[in-house]
DNA sequence: TCTTTATATCGTATTATTCGAATATAACGA
DNA sequence: TCGTTATATTCGAATAATACGATATAAAGA
């Protein structure tokens, strides 16, 4: 009996794959995303300058992203900085967007 | 006045990206196409039989993928056979579980 | 043409996402 | 403590995703 390419027995193993895909799969979280491969390091306000959209829609994207692992927080005073936090995102912005030089 | 990270002028080019990330972020279809990199093509019964689902639910998970580009489709009789049909998807795949040898 | 097999589509109930205003919290400075 | 700034959470309404039985189509063979 061999192993078959499908297999109903470790459908559960993708469920963790997939919920990362999910917290992905929207324009402004990819954005944001992308936006902290270059920058490695923003503040929401910042975010939220730069794509002009209400503060508690940048922030629940934010949460869905932290929810997923993609992201941790580390805050500074009155400010919270998002940085990524799964190396597995960056392959998969890669694979989407092409590599890119980084900011020194 | 520099390139910022993050730019709402170009939110427009994630939609595309987006829309493969959420066609692929189902166990599901994460499953199907991990499936289609191990053996290249495979008809829906065969699927199905894996899989132990309805039909119609396969066959609207395919219909997703489809529209999303990830798959084309061959018909040979009565079989439809599918085959991935965009690059981005096996390097995601690969980004997620790690390379694999492929059948030879 | 009739049947059978393989796949696709439809109808629809259920559940999940999304957005943004309103409100809450957390940290800082006066 | 009070006010201010930065961020998070709550709420409700609109929209989209999902599952699956029932039904439709497409190809093949008798």
């Amino acid at each position: 009996m061999t192993i078959p390419a499908f297999d109903k027995n470790d459908l559960n193993q993708f469920d963790e794959p997939a919920n990362l895909l999910k917290a992905l799969s929207h324009p402004i979280r990819l954005c944001i995303v992308r936006g902290l491969m270059r920058k490695k390091k923003c503040n929401v306000s910042y975010m939220q300058e730069c794509l002009d959209i209400p503060q508690s829609t940048i922030s629940q994207h934010l949460q869905k992203l932290r929810g997923a692992g993609v992201v941790t927080t580390e805050r500074k005073g009155l400010e919270v900085n998002y940085i990524l936090a799964d190396p597995r995102v960056e392959a998969i912005v890669n694979a989407l967007f092409g590599e890119e030089e980084c900011e020194a």
